[in-house]
DNA sequence: CCAAACGAATTAAACGCTTAACCTAGTGGG
DNA sequence: CCCACTAGGTTAAGCGTTTAATTCGTTTGG
């Protein structure tokens, strides 16, 4: 159907093979053929078939991202710096989205072992061990997302959210918080525990007694039946410690509804620095885990375990930063 | 480097082509060599290599989606059921986000060529005309979002912007409203210019004056800018229709920050539905223009288009849908 | 002035799969 | 009883590239 590299071989009078080695610019062709075919590959405008390409070479030069939803206002920045740093290291990039599913999840790993992806950052928890195992086997490169121990082929992204939850927390207590709830994500979820056991270190560190603590869901509306809940606590928490901004948006929501003021009755915060965070009424005191910074470590990560021959699985942190919103501010006089 | 088909047939027993139509389903095998050869490939952990097979096949199966902008949340939604129906009519799904940038359309684009989809659709306005010839040229099936003009391998897909704008002014009508402003978009994005010239008109229709006009930049800052300048003007408009959700809360926020409450003393709309306009405070009215179906219809679109010997392009309508939300209300008396 | 080295191009063999063409028994109709 | 089918396989020729091996002039050093 379309143009091959044939054609253009003909119409410049060369063959396949100094084609071939204009367009992958090995520097085995004379300058003035060079140009010719160059101009000839424009003026017919050919592109070269990717998977004849990736074929022949053995290689796919392709980089694959696993999220569990899209749609989660988390992921969609970490996909674009992502991207980006592959296609600047010289990769395609594929996405697969798994919505939360562990049989999306196993579709997806299979999509990349038949894309012979050379590494896969996987940025969801629903991966099994098994399937782990089958990537490992073939040599693909994997990141996670602060879940696995690194060896071989594999290495970790940790987000710091310790030290995330520990600003937060110690910002609280400065402004005179005493009584600070916490709302939890899904319980299998580890960074999710991960934040609340960090919350219940700090609180003891201070010498406060951590709780009350409510299960949300990570969604909106676990954040709304939350902030609903407490409202009717007492005593009273003068503060709020969401486990993401959605769930802080739904405290909010729940308090308003209940007929408390933000910040000035209590204080909420969120976690993440989605955009939500920023736009939400009021803005959120959230903590930014550099989603950017991210992306384009777990394409680096990749791209090092999958040219080093005898590739050391690392652990790369990622920094969290306080970021100051109005959803809090100092404790009510009591 | 991996496990091949050879492999498979040679631990089954068998010819390669048995296995590739055991595989393939083509009927063609008796089942005991089909159950022989699924368990073989089973136990071996055998993936068939997709380079290979597009090759061989001569047909990608595969459609590609372009859009501007992962992060924009009009977006993941739209992606997500273009990849899930891509993937119940069999093909792979491959996704390219230009960041506005023309010049990254254009790879966007040549990515789409390398890998041969038989369809791709393009969600950006940024593509040229040269561009869209290219792909005509090479028989690639197009869909676009409110663009084109429809013809051969080309459909387009439409939404009803003027309904969903005239279901809003008319709501506001209804509800006393009469001086009612318009926020812009970018005046260059035809789907914007659509929204403010529906305005228009249906202000017309109802015997009112449109304007004020203010400009925005379909995002917060700019929202965030008019809702300041509207707090300023006098007359006061008593509701302000936003050209998207994410202006709305932009110009909530800029008239709360000026000291008037929404919607007792000014009514804000928005327009996308997207899960913005729920988590916000208050949650916007707004206009569902049903991405879900959006991204399935291309797709839909793209499988028709591609599978015709001689296709005719198509104009797709997307209904919209008022939601209403909090943040609009009666028109405050005089 | 010759051999060695080099630069610039070609030839042809993969890469892992699909598929048309071909083969070989076993079946059933006349 | 024979022929034409059919069901169930195999063989081998591509698909559009890359790349190792090779060829063929031209330099260059001794």
């Amino acid at each position: 159907m379309g143009l091959t590299i044939r054609d253009v071989a003909k119409a410049a009078g060369v063959s396949t093979a100094t084609v071939s080695n204009v367009l992958n610019k090995t520097g085995k062709v004379g300058r003035r053929t060079h140009l010719l075919v160059l101009s000839t590959v424009k003026r017919l405008g050919y592109f070269p078939n990717v998977h004849a390409r990736h074929l022949a070479s053995r290689d796919s030069r392709t980089l694959g991202i696993i999220v569990s939803d899209i749609e989660n206002p988390f992921f969609p920045e970490v996909i674009k710096s992502f991207e980006v740093r592959a296609r600047q290291l010289g990769y395609d990039a594929i996405l697969s989205d798994t919505n939360y599913d562990p049989r999306r999840t196993r579709e997806a790993a299979e999509r990349m072992m038949e894309h012979n992806v050379r590494g896969v950052a996987v940025m969801t928890s629903e991966i099994s061990l098994k399937l782990i195992h089958e990537l490992a086997r073939r040599r693909i490169a994997v990141t996670f997302l602060d879940l696995a121990p690194v060896r071989g082929y594999m290495s970790n992204l940790r987000i710091d959210y310790f030290s995330g939850v520990q600003q937060i927390v110690n910002y609280l207590y400065k402004n005179g918080h005493r009584r600070i709830a916490f709302i939890a994500g899904r319980p299998r979820l580890k960074s999710n525990n991960v934040r609340l056991e960090a919350y219940e270190k700090c609180m003891r560190n201070l010498g406060l007694e951590p709780g009350p603590i409510l299960r949300g869901d990570l969604r909106f509306e676990g954040g709304l039946a939350a902030g609903l809940a407490i409202a009717k606590l007492s005593p009273r928490p003068t503060a709020v410690v969401a486990v993401n901004d959605l769930t802080a948006v739904g405290v909010i929501k729940g308090l308003l509804k209940a007929g408390f003021r933000v910040p000035q009755d209590i204080s909420v915060t969120g976690f993440d620095n989605t955009r939500l965070a920023e736009y939400s009424n009021p803005s959120i005191t959230t903590v930014d885990v550099h989603r950017d910074m991210l992306g384009k470590m777990a394409a680096d990560a990749l791209h090092e375990l999958s040219c080093s021959a005898d590739p050391h699985g690392r652990e790369y942190q990622i920094p969290a930063e306080l970021i100051l919103g109005d959803s809090s501010g100092p404790a009510p006089a009591e």
